[in-house]
DNA sequence: GGTGGCATGTAAAAAGTTACATGATTTA
DNA sequence: TAAATCATGTAACTTTTTACATGCCACC
């Protein structure tokens, strides 16, 4: 594969990493407290995934080891061409979008099921939505949005789309609901 | 792993094959079709992995050839343990649900644009749920959903999510557009 | 006789998950 | 001094994507 054709694949990981470096330095242990904390309902990463791309970052030149510390710690810089392919990922490649979604795919086989059955499918898919709306409200109550830094101003803007996105699930579960009782 | 074990693991194109065979036998070649156009949305799946799962479901006794037809065509069926897997998959199985969308993960490192950057991206992502939104209304009213037909019947709901799911994300990137001309 | 659609497959690479593995440092 | 936390890594496996590969059959 040629370095032109390189730069159009995808990877997110490896970008919401360089995004996370943009902000501030940090190793590999910060960045997975990160991934668990603020972006675990955008892009989950594991401890494995994550150290093997930093290593691969590095070695492309795209972040840099800017400091060793207690236990092994190496405290990770985005360098110009991190920053400069950072920014082509923003601007140049378009969001692939969600796709995928089990729950809808067993949705299409609910006649499958029996009528009972598919009622508590919907009820539990219901309940559980309701329970993450509830969970992103109380982060929404929780945490101070005025602080001026750029991951609060733009995560709460990505958690608006988070309780927006839940209460459309519930809404459409309970409409769902009221379609299987009086389907015709 | 255990027989046991091995119950309990994910792959959803398994169960999406399964779950169309059991309302009628096919080929891979008119399953191809299927996921392309009824489920793209939901459970995309290429050709590569399609046949690739159907050899391995038929291994495991999960689907059976129930005739062969020219150009090598070879009709597979649902077998009682498939049956049995579909529907274990279908009430058993929590959905996973919604993770991963590299649109939101931008979001977060909108800060890193100019505000004129930022502004487009989000003006794009509305305008590009906007015409998904249209295509799938453009599908409600060309189908027939009285047909009768289970795949249909719960087709008609998983689009609804669809249609309110871009609908919320359409109404979602106008609301954070005003938020980024009035971020304070 | 050529084109388009039907039909199935393999190979290689990328991306993601789970489990295994090790050890240092801080704090109670 | 024991437990919790900090800290990084490897190995095996699964899932998904992209590209390559082949050939039959119906229709014009």
């Amino acid at each position: 594969m040629s370095m032109l054709e390189a730069t159009l694949i995808h990877m997110s990981l490896r970008h919401g990493i360089l995004g996370l470096l943009a902000e501030q330095p940090a190793s590999g242990y910060d960045l997975l407290s990160t991934f668990h904390e603020t972006l675990v309902n955008v892009w989950p990463a594991t401890q494995s995934q994550l150290y093997g791309e930093l290593n691969k970052l590095a070695k492309d030149g795209l972040i840099e080891v800017s400091a060793t510390g207690a236990r092994g710690r190496k405290e990770y810089t985005l360098t110009e061409a991190g920053a400069a392919e950072l920014h082509r990922w923003m601007v140049d490649v378009e969001p692939v979008g969600v796709a995928r979604n089990d729950m809808l795919l067993r949705v299409f086989f609910l006649g499958r099921l029996s009528r009972s059955e598919a009622r508590t499918f919907l009820e539990q898919e219901r309940d559980g939505t309701e329970k993450h709306e509830r969970q992103l409200q109380a982060i929404e109550e929780s945490v101070d949005w005025d602080m001026g830094e750029d991951l609060a101003t733009y995560g709460r803007i990505a958690l608006e789309w988070g309780l927006r996105f839940t209460r459309m699930q519930r809404e459409w579960a309970e409409w769902a609901l009221e379609r299987l009782d009086a389907p015709r």
